[in-house]
DNA sequence: ACCTGAACACCGTTCAAGT
DNA sequence: ACCTGAACACCGTTCAAGT
């Protein structure tokens, strides 16, 4: 307990980034605000204008970091599968929209903030090169299915979108609530949609 | 311009919802507040609170129309369609694509609204009534195309939530931005997703 | 370079008071 | 029944000032 830490060894940025993403999955986007961060990190209530522009600055880093994560959690789903056979074209579509929707469900408020700012955000650097990496897992995913043979003979760009669309709604669709309690047991495939459409 | 009208003949909360919702379109939500629709309906800042339990309570109404709007639009856009048949089992379901992703892109800021809070909305008596109108709709549409031999062997439930996954998905990824440029050209059909998934 | 404090222009909400 | 005004507890943001 010195009196040291009024400049909080340089780490204030990141003590502030990591106050607002534990603050928005327990409160939601609702439940940031730049004094509240401050105070959380021990700190006045005008420091984070040294680290951060404006608010929109700091919830834009947190959409960046949240499409590291993203990224990251795609890629690892994709990445220990076998290669993609004729058998079954979909195996990899399947892991990365299941990882998808895990992703959505365990830090929804984060998700949500991701793509309700995407218009914004894809002007930051970070959060361009993250969600394009997120992307870039659902492109050649399709990709190796079409290979493999599933509708090879569909323009590749309206299949990602496609897929996209259906995985992104599915996800919204279950954040809002609107999937009847009980629709999926936990022994079948999350990706209902696919079971519907993908064949 | 007598000072007859402290009282706003009682016609203050139509007043204030239909401020709000030229306020969304023009500055979307961020740009609401009880106050400054207060002031745009020349009453103090707290009348409001007479015809609104609080500021979600605004909102939920406001969400409550929108529903009411989506509903008509829909409803409308499969009204005057001829019978569906085996030729063409999508017919239902295309048109009813195009009128909900127009809705959404002509009403981006009450589209969100309506999604982002339905959680919360549904314990609204209008919004529940409106949003299942709005669903019948969407349940009537794959159960014909279904009887005209669309997929007719799968589980109806799963084939309606993968078609609103989808559409639904779609509308948001437009609203973001997210489809390239120059992706849907006009005599395209809007409903791209269904020419790659729907088949 | 990094942080503080005062200040400004906003919010939502409550409550006593007016007609 | 419907509205006002003052008041409280918040916001984001700017700016001069401190170390």
């Amino acid at each position: 307990m010195g009196e040291k830490d009024h400049y909080h060894h340089g780490a204030l940025r990141q003590a502030l980034i990591s106050e607002a993403l534990k603050a928005l999955e327990s409160g939601g986007l609702e439940g940031i605000s730049l004094r509240g961060l401050a105070e959380a990190a021990g700190v006045s209530k005008t420091a984070p204008y040294r680290h951060f522009a404006d608010k929109n600055d700091l919830l834009i880093t947190l959409a960046a970091e949240g499409f590291r994560r993203f990224a990251d959690l795609l890629e690892g789903a994709v990445a220990g599968l076998p290669p993609v056979v004729p058998a079954d074209p979909l195996a990899g579509i399947r892991a990365l929209s299941r990882a998808y929707v895990d992703f959505a469900q365990s830090q929804p408020a984060l998700y949500r903030l991701m793509f309700s700012r995407l218009g914004y955000s894809l002007h930051s650097e970070a959060c361009r090169l993250n969600s394009e990496r997120a992307f870039g897992v659902l492109t050649r995913s399709v990709q190796e299915a079409q290979l493999a043979g599933w509708k090879s003979k569909k323009d590749a760009r309206a299949l990602i979108l496609s897929v996209w669309a259906g995985v992104h709604g599915w996800a919204g669709l279950l954040l809002d609530g609107l999937v009847p309690e009980g629709f999926i047991g936990p022994q079948e495939d999350p990706l209902v949609f696919s079971q519907g459409l993908l064949d």
